[in-house]
DNA sequence: TTCCAAAATGAACGTGGGTTCATCTTAGCA
DNA sequence: TGCTAAGATGAACCCACGTTCATTTTGGAA
């Protein structure tokens, strides 16, 4: 490939990564290709169809969210019942292990740019769709699975949710049209609702 | 009003209500006229934009919406300490007089019909909207204020809950693309997440 | 029955947006 | 420095859809 060929190819993806962030899945194309300093063809040279286009966009997104959740996951350690290495640990990833509380923080950050980003909210979106997924869209999956595993185990988090329920629920978090305030009550319905009793 | 011109409004409004509960808001005037039996002009005798026939059909989920909420609440009554009616109550109504039960009765009944109408999840969205209601909006939004206060007196529910709370949280309904089990699970989360604890 | 204003009709127009392709440009190799 | 295939360009095409309006139809009063 190119050089010039590669560059735009970034320079398009980064610009639909953008738009679709900001206006959802149906952006035109002629407003992409003037974010990326392109001509409307130049899209069809590196994407068949603006489906594609808005797809690898989206796919962008999921990937964002995989090393989100896969922070998360790193901060905390499988669940060790015979020997107590909390203190050990807690020390050696200089934050909490939790998992539970670790879970609640990745839901609240995945909300909260819900609601300036339209292309991370299709991502999470998927996860909870029937459709086959992405590579990036499994990356999330999986980590999610295994933090959401680790707070099931240590009680924290009711047993019979599953990642796809955290999925659709997340579907639903409020956008930029709510006000703060009441995106927090939400955020906060929706962590009581999952919260082992 | 000529008899048929009335005639063709309820059959516009009737065809439009349906399809926009199947499709959503962007339905084609041509889809509308088509299952109206009319011609597309007839439409915009009627009604002088899209958006303005759309948002009519809106209107009449709403009125559905007002009613069932206004049956709910009038299947509860007020608190009254003082005198403990509940049994007579309890048999002239002919059900429930928990105000807690009854209004999650309500949201799970709600949230079930927006699965086949997205008319109603539009209706329901904009009682959490800052633009200002209809009148049938705000019937349905003043039943379930009365209902969800009553379910707060009554120690049920969280007492910093809204009914604006509730209409963003319904707004985030799953729709038809996610099975009735995993729906099932997401109306129990919500409904746990705003019990009083 | 006559008549006319209200109503209905549907072809036509304008617009916006996805897609194509003939033409021009250029990266990179010899 | 030529040369050429890969790449970029953007005007043009097509289609779907909202809206209009000249023409035709018709409800219902006189």
């Amino acid at each position: 490939m190119r050089s010039d060929a590669a560059r735009n190819r970034r320079r398009i993806l980064a610009a639909a990564r953008e738009l679709v962030a900001e206006q959802g899945a149906d952006v035109a194309m002629d407003d992409i290709a003037r974010a990326a300093g392109t001509a409307v063809g130049t899209l069809y040279r590196h994407f068949p169809t603006r489906a594609a286009l808005v797809a690898a966009a989206v796919d962008v997104g999921a990937g964002e969210l995989a090393a989100l959740a896969e922070a998360a996951l790193a901060r905390t350690v499988a669940q060790r019942p015979e020997t107590d290495r909390s203190d050990a640990e807690r020390c050696e990833t200089g934050g909490t292990v939790d998992p539970t509380a670790e879970l609640m923080r990745l839901l609240t950050t995945i909300a909260d740019r819900h609601v300036a980003d339209r292309a991370l909210k299709q991502a999470a979106s998927d996860l909870g769709g029937s459709t086959e997924h992405s590579s990036e869209i499994e990356r999330a999956g999986v980590a999610i699975a295994i933090l959401l595993g680790r707070a099931q185990e240590s009680g924290g988090i009711r047993s019979d949710v599953s990642v796809e329920d955290l999925a659709v629920l997340l579907a639903g978090a409020p956008g930029t049209d709510v006000p703060a305030s009441r995106r927090a009550r939400w955020i906060e319905v929706i962590l009581d609702g999952i919260r082992a009793r």
